[in-house]
This record gives structure tokens, C-alpha cells and sequence, in this order.
RNA sequence: GGUUCCGUAGCUCAGCUGGAUAGAGCAACAGAUUUCUAAUCUGUAGGUCUAGGGUUCGAAUCCCUACGGAAUCACCA
């Protein structure tokens, strides 16, 4: 399916061809037109003077001319000071509607044979999920859904960091304090509980530094020798040491996290193609490093540690391996990247992880490249901000975190609320309550988070709730939500909306409008992609709800007034609407609900 | 201090491969409903695009400098 703006570009192309010869396809530039200009597509002459020698009126003049005679779709143009303001003709664009509303994979590009992996989620075994690990998951599961829809075959992983010392801490508190709490005995989600005794650890750390400060201990000293830190330390030790009992308590509080994540996750709705735990993969790399060694890459220092020096490419000398043998991070990483692109023949990895570990991944990239692994460049760290509360940034530690269970549950809770205000839920029996609520609450929160810029940090106001109006996710599935109330009525009528295409027919000029926005989406997709950025889709999902909210008050659809070829021709625009709509929303992970 | 990222309306954000008079939403104010679902629509008001310089016919957009903010520079992950 052509693009009208390529179509309108290609046009462009042939008329100055054929005016002033050949030119650089690359100084033709073509934009929709503004509102507040008359056309569809405008032509910004002033890059082409240098071939036409003639002032910026005239070349548009001619060229607009040139057009309107030679090519089919154009039927008129004006031309303001050097921009060529172009019209396509009716039939094009209902020939437009037409084929868009035929192709059931609209949007969707053909099948790429590349293989993308995205990894994301990622999260510690101490504690539960909080607002920051929202946007972490949305925006991986939005990225692979839309790079899924750019044809690559996507995987999406998640790589659990189950062990070390803040594992140990947990452990060591519900040890020491836990009196045997289970999930199944205090009612507690597993993460939760888990988190509980993070956080009892802490306390009584602090407790402890205060207590040996007070007795006169530098406080630096007093940190390391606090006693409950020296035991959460050994038991890592043994940890590492397969200490049975260790082993199996490590297990069993693992086990109830994983309950908890896992619950998380359906709320979130997003999934994943494999899990990868770090207690299975944190040996990994070490033959990397050998071979580093040996190739010179990497040096060793009198300690026996192995480090890598970056300094000619400004950055700093980074440890690999430790000098007692074992692995850091860098180390893990380096040996994960390698067995994922071995494996399963990836052709790019997309990394999911905050912003805070920007040095890491240039590191990381870097190092690989120096190892002589060709696809180094294809990994891609989709690096995004920080969300931060008016405060300022969320600590765990604190307690200033907002927690995930408990936002989600509150974002069902009020948009249940507001619907049975506004008397939305009359008649309804409860599961289709509760699907509704679930389903608006939540389409607020991913659509508030993923509608913008990853890249930036964001702002969460958590005593100004989500907005359920204005540009919002709510205001996105309302609009469907109405179209499909539309599309019920009329079928009652004995509308069949389908095969109501007519290229004759003369167009409102916000139907026009509506059509060209359809035609938008395989672009938008396409750019989403190449950006790894939901909020591309997010915008493009309000502006099509936006322009057909105006088009639905301006003009009837089903009203008694309305003759049978508009009322079927107005449907079958607003079913493709409704149609678009939901699949952009499905991209950004957000359902559309029927009614609402 | 080095590196990277960010700075657009009172607030939250678009726009950034250079193009016409910088756009939305929220909040404020004024309107539209015996509803084809008002979770909607219309209008008013709100701007030195942090500042200064440069490149250009043209700069919020590209380059430089300054200022302000964030992240990072661990034998943590």
C-alpha cells in the first residue's frame, strides 16, 4: 500500500524532472500541510531553487501547475510565499479508505527474518515492584510489541537477579525476626513479605551503626563491622557454597516472590518468552575474559583481578574479574550477550534498563566490540528516565517508593468509581464491572507512562491522581468504546457498513482528514520502531481519537436524517477508526473496551 | 572534575532528519446535552522555546559558550 506522502514526494519528483531535469531526491520536502492552510500535502519550494532559477512562487507555481495537468491525484494547489500547498482528489482517498479497510494486517509490516530480543523487567528477588518497574515493563513489552509489529521475530526475556548480599539480607531478617511468617500465614503477597524484612534489615543495621557511633566507631568503620552485616555476609558465603540449609531457605523465599512478581505481572498484562535467573548465569563469561587475556585485549594486574583499560576512548579502566577468580557483573553480562546471539542467532538485543546504567552498557558495547564480536553494534540499551515523585527520586529505603500492587489497585478503584458516578455501570452484571474498571484503570496508567518520551524523566504526582479526561488512555478507549456502540446500532438497523466504498463520492473535509490519519499509522509503526518509542503510537492513538471525537459531534451518523449511502459510508469510517484504534492501543499493551 | 542526558504555557507533556503565526491535555474562565454514550465538543486567556553567540533565505530544532537540573565515573547488581 503506497503512503500518500511518498506518493505526493514521488509526484514532486517527476513534475521537476520534467520542469528543470533531474535534482537530488533528497531536496524534495514534503509535509502534511498545516491546519490553517487549504491541501493535504505541502511541497517547501526553497531547497529546490537552485534547479529551477526561479523565485520560490514561480517554482511552486509551475510545478503546482505540472501536477494538477499531469498527475492523477492531485486536483489542486495554491501557493503561499515559497510553499506549494497540495489537494489530492476524493477518489484517491476513498480508493485510500478502501484498501486500508481491506487489509486485515494494516499497519503491520511483512515478516522482516530479523530476530530481536528484548530484555526487560529485570528485577531484584528482595523486594516488590514499584512505580519505576512499571515503566520498566511497559515500555518493554510496548517496544517488543511494536517491533513484532515492524515484522522481527521478538523474544521478550527477563533476566531475575536472584542472588546476592541483598537477598541474604532479607533471609537473615525473616531469620532473626520472621517467627516462621509465611504468605500462607499472614496473608501477605510473597514479594511483600519478602520486602518487609528488607526493609526490617535496614532497621536494625541502622540500629546497630548507631549503637557502635555512639560507643565511639568512626562511622565508616561501624558500617562494616556492624554484627548483622558481618552475617549477612557469611551467609552469601555459604550461599555460594551450596550450604543446604541456606539453599533451601534462598529457595523457599525466592519461591514466594516469584508467586508475588508473577501476580504483578498478569495485572501489568505483560509476559515473557523466557526467564533467565542470575543464580544460573553469573558464572558466565569467565572464558571470555580468558580469551581476552589472551588475545591482549584485557591485562591482569599483581592481584590476580583482570581489568580492561578504556582510557584512549575516555572512559575509565573496568574490572572483569575479581582477583579471588570471581565474576562482577560486567563479567556476566559480557557472557549472557554472548551465548543470547549464539543461540538464538539474534541480529539485534534490545536492553530494557534504566538510565543509570548508561556507562555500563557503553562499556559493556564497547568491550565486545574490542573483542571482535561483529554484532556488538546491534545491541541497543533502551535507555529511560527515572520516575520521580514531587519529593524527588523514589527510595526503597525510605519508604518513599509507590508500589506497584497498590497504584494498579488503586487506578481500578477509581476509574470503578467514576464510571458508576457517571452511571456507566447501570445494568451491568458484576464480572463486566470489574472488566471495565480494570480495564479503564488500567489503560490511565500505561497510557500516562508510556505517552512519554522514554528518554525522559518523568514526573508522577501521586496526590493528583491519573486523569481519566483530556489526553489520556480513558479518553482513547471511550472514543472506541462509542464507535462500537455506534457499530451495534447499526447492525440493528441492517447497516452492513462493509463494501460501502465509493470512489464518486464527495468528502467532508473531515472525513479527508480521518482518512489521512488511517494512513498515518504504517508510518507511525515504522518510526515507533526505528525509535523504540511507545509514546510515537501514543500520540498518533490521541490525535486519531481527537480528530474523530470532532468529526462524530459535527456530523450524524445514524441519525433519522442521514441518507442510507452517508449512514453506511460514515460507519464503515468509523469502524476503520475504531479498528485502528484498538490495534495501536494493543501495541502500547492498553485494551479497548466495547462498552465503557 | 570527566562523560552522558535533560531544560518548551502555572502544571504534565508533544514538536527536534532546519520551513508558514510554536501545539495538546490539565488547571482557570465562558459556552454546548429532552445524548447516534458529555469519560465528549466549542471558545477565551496563558510563551523572551533557560541565556548569549554562530551557521542559514529561514533555528525550539544544527554548532559553540554559559547557567540550571539529573545520572554515572565501585573488587554492588
Amino acid at each position: 500500500m503506497i503512503n500518500p506522502e511518498t506518493l505526493v514526494c514521488t509526484r514532486v519528483q517527476q513534475a521537476v524532472a520534467a520542469l528543470y531535469g533531474a535534482v537530488d531526491p533528497a531536496l524534495v520536502q514534503v509535509s502534511k500541510t498545516r491546519k490553517e492552510f487549504e491541501g493535504d500535502y505541502t511541497l517547501v519550494t526553497f531547497a529546490l531553487l537552485k534547479t529551477s532559477r526561479k523565485s520560490p512562487e514561480a517554482t511552486a507555481q509551475e510545478i503546482g501547475q505540472w501536477l494538477t495537468a499531469n498527475a492523477p491525484e492531485v486536483c489542486a494547489f495554491n501557493v503561499i510565499k515559497g510553499f506549494l500547498n497540495l489537494s489530492l482528489t476524493d477518489g484517491f482517498w476513498n480508493g485510500m479508505l478502501s484498501e486500508i479497510s481491506g487489509d486485515d494486517r494494516y499497519g503491520f509490516a511483512p515478516p522482516s527474518d530479523r530476530t530481536v530480543m528484548v530484555e526487560y523487567s529485570s528485577p531484584n528477588t528482595n523486594k516488590p515492584l514499584h512505580l519505576g518497574h512499571i515503566r520498566n515493563n511497559l515500555l518493554g513489552y510496548s517496544v517488543a510489541e511494536i517491533l513484532k509489529a515492524n515484522g522481527h521475530n521478538t523474544l521478550k526475556v527477563n533476566l531475575v537477579n536472584d542472588r546476592g548480599i541483598h537477598i541474604c539480607k532479607s533471609m537473615l531478617a525473616w531469620q532473626k525476626f520472621g517467627d516462621g511468617e509465611t504468605p500462607e500465614s499472614s496473608g501477605k503477597k510473597g514479594d511483600h513479605l519478602v520486602g518487609d524484612y528488607y526493609v526490617a534489615f535496614d532497621k536494625a543495621y541502622k540500629a546497630q551503626i548507631k549503637e557502635l557511633t555512639a560507643n565511639g566507631m568512626p562511622e565508616e568503620e561501624a558500617k562494616k563491622q556492624a554484627p548483622i552485616m558481618l552475617e549477612a555476609q557469611q551467609m552469601l558465603r555459604r550461599w555460594e557454597a551450596k550450604d543446604p540449609e541456606v539453599y533451601a531457605l534462598w529457595e523457599r523465599m525466592n519461591g514466594w516472590v516469584y508467586d508475588g512478581f508473577e501476580q504483578t505481572y498478569r495485572s501489568l498484562g505483560v509476559s515473557f518468552d523466557h526467564t533467565y535467573y542470575e543464580s544460573n548465569t553469573y558464572l558466565l563469561g569467565k572464558e571470555i575474559v580468558q580469551k581476552g587475556l589472551e588475545s591482549g585485549v584485557f591485562f591482569r594486574k599483581e592481584d590476580g583481578s583482570v581489568w580492561i583499560d578504556l582510557t584512549a576512548d575516555g572512559l575509565d579502566q573496568k574490572l572483569l574479574l575479581r582477583g579471588d577468580g570471581t565474576s562482577v557483573y560486567m563479567t556476566q553480562d559480557l557472557g549472557t550477550a554472548v551465548e543470547r546471539f549464539d543461540q538464538y542467532r539474534l541480529d539485534d538485543l534490545v536492553y530494557v534498563v534504566g538510565n543509570e546504567q548508561n556507562y555500563h552498557f557503553q562499556v559493556l558495547k564497547l568491550i565486545l566490540d574490542k573483542l571482535g564480536y561483529a554484532w556488538a553494534g546491534h545491541i541497543f540499551h533502551l535507555s529511560y528516565g527515572m520516575v520521580e515523585l514531587p519529593e524527588g527520586k523514589m527510595k526503597s529505603r525510605e519508604g518513599t517508593v509507590v508500589d506497584a500492587d497498590d497504584l494498579m489497585a488503586e487506578m481500578v478503584a477509581t476509574a470503578h468509581e467514576m464510571a458508576q458516578e457517571m452511571g456507566k455501570l447501570d445494568g451491568l452484571n458484576s464480572e463486566e464491572v470489574d472488566q471495565i474498571s480494570r480495564t479503564v484503570g488500567m489503560g490511565a496508567l500505561k497510557y500516562f507512562i508510556l505517552k512519554v518520551d522514554p528518554r525522559k524523566t518523568m514526573l508522577f504526582n501521586p496526590k493528583e491522581s491519573i486523569d481519566f479526561n483530556g489526553n489520556t488512555g480513558p479518553f482513547i478507549q471511550y472514543t472506541h468504546a462509542r464507535i462500537k456502540s455506534l457499530a451495534r446500532r447499526a447492525a440493528g438497523q441492517g447497516i452492513d457498513p462493509t463494501g460501502w466504498i465509493d470512489l464518486q463520492r464527495t468528502l467532508e473535509p473531515k472525513e479527508t482528514e480521518l482518512i489521512k490519519l488511517l494512513a498515518e499509522f504504517a508510518p507511525a509503526v515504522r518510526q515507533a520502531g526505528n525509535e523504540y518509542s511507545p509514546a510515537v503510537i501514543a500520540s498518533y492513538a490521541f490525535e486519531l481519537a481527537k480528530e474523530f471525537n470532532q468529526y462524530y459531534h459535527d456530523y450524524p451518523i445514524l441519525k433519522e436524517e442521514v441518507a442510507a449511502a452517508d449512514k453506511r459510508f460514515r460507519t464503515g469510517l468509523a469502524v476503520e477508526v475504531a479498528r485502528i484504534l484498538k490495534r495501536a492501543m494493543g501495541l502500547l499493551g492498553i485494551e479497548v473496551p466495547e462498552r465503557m
